[in-house]
DNA sequence: TTATTAATGGAGCGCATGCTCTATTTATGA
DNA sequence: TCATAAATAGAGCATGCGCTCCATTAATAA
């Protein structure tokens, strides 16, 4: 008998999703051929679909990955005993991910996957609901405490999470600056939450 | 003999186009079959390609088509006498095209395509510059009649831009608001303008 | 050691793709 | 009317795709 290593396993399955991560990003989904993950990923088909049944549950491992350990940010975040100290974390947490260079291309893939993938359209809008539900409610608890937020809480958390998209966008850009980026971000977040001194 | 009826020719063109746009917006490019393109336009492939040399190139002049009708209110806005009034020209012109349904998916569809095709870059940065010369125009002179910008002019309309940006993603989702969507980019946008009252 | 099975590479299958080519129809100037 | 070329449809070609299948290797329990 042989049994599975598991550690062994989520680190090879880590490698591939890496790899595979790099390649929707640059090229999307359907630009992206199962041979280019295996070539950056130096394995061979083979290997490949005994990790994965297909390409899309691939590229759906992509963002479960990630969106489990935001998941457990969020819930962070809105446990924290200041409203405000959980809000910093949330942004912190915003700002650290747009260091990463694959995010614009990443979201773009995504957006376009949404619309024809049922399925991945709910794991990415389930992400969504937890990132929105958590700053509304800390946004909630900062209006009650006497804050002026620029709209009601849940529009104001739609704002903050729409400034962010943008953002990753714009990483993108030739003459992206990310400290300006991060600093202009944080100053029109002080505004929608009504923050003294904007 | 028999010439070429242009009328005729860039009307057919444009159908195209529209029957292109449609599918690049849902499937991406990579995604676009052209028989798809030539199912929806009711043509068969030997006439898409006696009007377009490459499936690329469909994917170019649904931009670019677009791209020289905004070149041309950009122009009008930055000539206009009052600063202010320039803007307010410019933001409703973004305004109007966030009601495209179709401006999610070209954006994201364009954002995958910038990576990997250069002229199309060259193409999307062209109207991305000629929108923020603009805009910076239009603030540096609305700066010195006495507004206080959030920050430096050209910054300021880099954030404009992205605010439209984010706006585009947000089209796409499921509980999207025009009415409000609109309010509230107005209102954030008279806060970066440092207009009064906001 | 040995039996068992996970892990791996890669040949290759069936299918869809972008695009070409040819045949036919349609519209226009003379 | 007639000659000419634009416009069009669609069969078909070469290529690349996602994925399967099988042979081989590597690792572990007994």
């Amino acid at each position: 008998m042989r049994t599975v290593d598991p550690e062994k396993h989520a680190l090879k399955r880590a490698n591939i999703v890496a790899a595979a991560a790099a390649e929707f990003a640059a090229n999307g989904v359907d630009g992206t051929s199962t041979a280019a993950i295996c070539r950056r990923a130096c394995i061979g088909s083979g290997t490949l679909f005994h990790y994965f049944p297909t390409k899309r549950d691939i590229f759906h491992a992509v963002f479960s990955d990630d969106f489990e350990r935001s998941a457990a940010i969020y819930e962070e975040a809105v446990t924290a005993v200041r409203a405000e100290a959980g809000l910093e974390l949330l942004v912190d947490h915003l700002v650290v991910s747009l260091a990463d260079p694959l995010a614009p291309g990443l979201m773009a893939a995504a957006v376009l996957q949404a619309y024809r993938d049922e399925e991945f359209g709910r794991l990415l809008a389930g992400d969504e609901a937890r990132l929105r539900a958590a700053l509304t409610s800390l946004l909630e608890r900062m209006a009650a405490d006497g804050r002026r937020l620029a709209f009601g809480p849940d529009r104001t958390a739609r704002w903050i999470q729409r400034l962010f998209d943008a953002s990753f966008l714009a990483t993108g850009d030739r003459d992206y600056d990310p400290s300006a980026q991060a600093t202009e971000l944080r100053k029109t977040v002080d505004w929608l939450t009504g923050r003294q001194g904007s």
